[in-house]
DNA sequence: ACTATGTCCTGCGAGC
DNA sequence: TGCTCGCAGGACATAG
């Protein structure tokens, strides 16, 4: 479900209520497929730590974990990410369990932190030190964002949605920061020009940062930790919008298909 | 090394 | 009402 604005939401809210809360002990269902990391490593290195921050990276929620006690154990970082319809859910032990919940983390505060993911498309991990393959959309340069797509044969969106090349854009930022851009999401990677990699940079940036401020896209079911929505889906320009007239200039907007993704564009404002 | 395609899952709404 | 179909915010393995 989440690209990285929603990730972003979800971090800044369990930061709020979760950061210095201890985790008693930890509750894994039998799926083996939200479990990235063996499950015994999983409750060992999540047991008895301090949750010192919450953050994200690209599409990742990222616990920074430090021991409680001085004695053995290390530092580490619990990750999750979140797939298509993965939701973290702070809430009491008496709150009535989700179908698909798939694990349960007991804090010393007496609540509970709940993964639960229908589709079973998201992850739970354990490492030292996480760190995401692609570069972070809100902090590069333009020389390296231009770098990204030399001699990419690919279209602009497929390498838009490329976690290695940028971490954190997903299906709906890529079609909303093209179409900002007046770039079509077919167009090939390489063959766009200076200013038009200049423009995409600046629209990939301006829709995410726009889309933290309105706490994310809430499409069916999104909401944060707080169970509050998002309310970036009312400013999508494309997005959802296959048939209906642009925004700009009236034009029905397009979808296709690329990548086996389905891409929003307007016909007329993006060459 | 890069690119296109299929696959993993459940749930929902549209159309019949 | 109930069925089937297509579609969904993601990422990986695989084959070329």
């Amino acid at each position: 479900m989440p690209e990285l604005p929603e990730v972003e939401t979800i971090a800044r809210s369990l930061e709020m209520r979760v950061r210095g809360d201890l985790i008693e002990s930890v509750w894994l269902g039998s799926k083996p497929e939200p479990l990235k990391s063996p499950p015994e490593e999983i409750v060992a290195t999540l047991q008895g730590k301090r949750i010192a921050g919450v953050r994200r990276a690209g599409k990742h929620v990222v616990f920074d974990l430090q021991p409680a006690e001085e004695h053995d154990s290390r530092r580490a970082q619990w990750i999750v990410h979140l797939g298509m319809t993965g939701s973290l859910l702070v809430c009491k032990p008496e709150a009535e369990l989700a179908k698909h919940t798939h694990a349960i983390v007991h804090l010393g505060s007496g609540r509970e932190l709940r993964f639960v993911d229908p589709r079973r498309f998201g992850r739970l991990s354990v490492i030292e030190t996480f760190s995401t393959p692609g570069a972070e959309p809100l902090d590069i340069r333009l020389a390296d964002f231009a770098k990204l797509f030399r001699r990419r044969k690919t279209p602009i969106k497929s390498a838009l949605l490329n976690q290695k090349l940028l971490s954190g854009v997903g299906n709906i930022y890529a079609d909303e920061a093209l179409f900002r851009a007046g770039i079509r999401p077919r167009r090939q990677a390489a063959s766009l020009s200076g200013s038009e990699l200049a423009r995409l940079r600046l629209a990939v940036k301006r829709v995410l940062q726009q889309a933290i401020r309105l706490g994310g896209s809430s499409i069916s079911d999104y909401v944060d930790a707080d169970g509050r929505e998002g309310s970036f889906q009312l400013k999508h320009r494309v997005y959802g919008r296959e048939g209906e007239p642009c925004l700009v200039c009236k034009t029905p907007i397009k979808r296709v298909v690329i990548g086996g993704r389905s891409s929003h564009y307007c016909p007329r404002c993006q060459s």
